[in-house]
DNA sequence: AAAGTCGGCAAACAGTTGTTTACTGAATGA
DNA sequence: TCATTCAGTAAACAACTGTTTGCCGACTTT
């Protein structure tokens, strides 16, 4: 249907990645919904009505960048979630795998942290329920650890709901960090946060409930 | 020179505040970034050139949302840290505390999380600087704790971040909750994660460094 | 080679925007 | 009482905005 027979099909592509892009670009200093159709047009070097050829409105072109972000996020999640080893090791490579993803999709995190809590309904609806969808697979992996022998799944789910919104504030934090250094500082913060999270996990069973 | 003689500042200072109130209740479903003066006066029963007469530029009235919005949130840190009394009721009071606020001024803690990350460098900034502000408030009062008993500084303000994360996380998720029985679910939700976070603490000193 | 498809454009539409201007009339101070 | 101050207004400004229209010309299909 599209891999062949297409110089047309390729071009139009281009075309709305080209707008996808602009607005991405536009999108790391304002809000989505102070966004334009002809400010997006300019950025992307179309004409404003060239737009409606991809687009019906600039909601939709929020809601497919939402699909992107969450789709590379989707990735990430599976690769922190993936590590092996002692827990030590884990924390750490977690926690690289988290700046590494924030340096290498900026623009793409930025937006969703910005838009986590934004004006537009539908968006900030999608990325609450994908970051709810995460938490269970996160709550899934965890299930699977012997740490967990005994722990309800309730318990389970409010642990993993934790873990994310450790992560989500981590990346926003390694967003907003203006230097290296203070990356670095962030990014070893949060390590000792996820080992005394840790700590409350080996020892939760014996104490509580 | 502002408490007597004046029906003329009354006046003005009431035009004020109907502006404030104008620009938070059109803030509740919109973003700064996108808010107009007209759009506001308009609210407010105001002529657009009126505006000048109190606010440079829409800039100022969101710096002001955000000193008062910060004001009641300073106030309710405040009572989180006066909770006495064994772990387990501080955890319950302090969730209780939190709730409340996001019940009495919902406004206000909207357009908090909603510029927390938002377009506007200036709001944005406030907003982290005093979050960061809190955070040390946090570490002074956990320092004073006995639990905290050979602790670092920098481990302190580990778990003070982590404590204020955990504030703004559940702050948000509360307000995004569209039913009352939502809302006691994340309230059970934040108060088990604060007991396991505190179950980390008693065993961190044996445990770790 | 001819006919058709369709991405992109310029132009025009009616609204809306931020901001300035000169003004009015009520509160103020002499 | 009279002059002054000043919050609020209406009107005008140019500069935008989203969206539709008809058209062109390069690609596709027949």
């Amino acid at each position: 249907m599209s891999h062949t027979a297409g110089v047309r099909q390729a071009q139009k592509q281009q075309s709305r990645r080209a707008l996808l892009d602009a607005g991405l670009r536009l999108l790391e200093h304002q809000n989505l919904s102070g966004l334009g159709v002809r400010e997006v047009t300019r950025e992307a070097g179309m004409s404003p009505a060239g737009f409606y050829r991809h687009f019906p409105g600039l909601a939709e072109l929020g809601v497919e960048l939402v699909e992107e972000s969450l789709a590379s996020l989707h990735g990430m999640i599976r690769s922190a979630l993936a590590q092996r080893g002692a827990a030590e090791e884990r924390i750490d490579r977690t926690v690289a795998v988290i700046a590494a993803h924030v340096r290498e999709h900026q623009p793409h995190v930025r937006f969703l942290t910005r838009e986590r809590h934004g004006g537009v309904r539908a968006v900030r609806e999608a990325i609450g329920g994908e970051l709810r969808r995460f938490a269970g697979e996160v709550a899934e992996a965890l299930a699977l650890q012997p740490v967990s022998a005994g722990w309800s799944p309730e318990e389970i789910a409010m642990l993993a709901g934790l873990y994310v919104d450790h992560m989500v504030s981590t990346a926003a934090a390694l967003l907003d960090a203006p230097t290296e250094a203070e990356r670095r500082r962030i990014a070893r913060t949060a390590q000792t946060q996820l080992r005394l999270i840790g700590v409350g996990r080996r020892h939760w069973r014996a104490e509580a409930g």
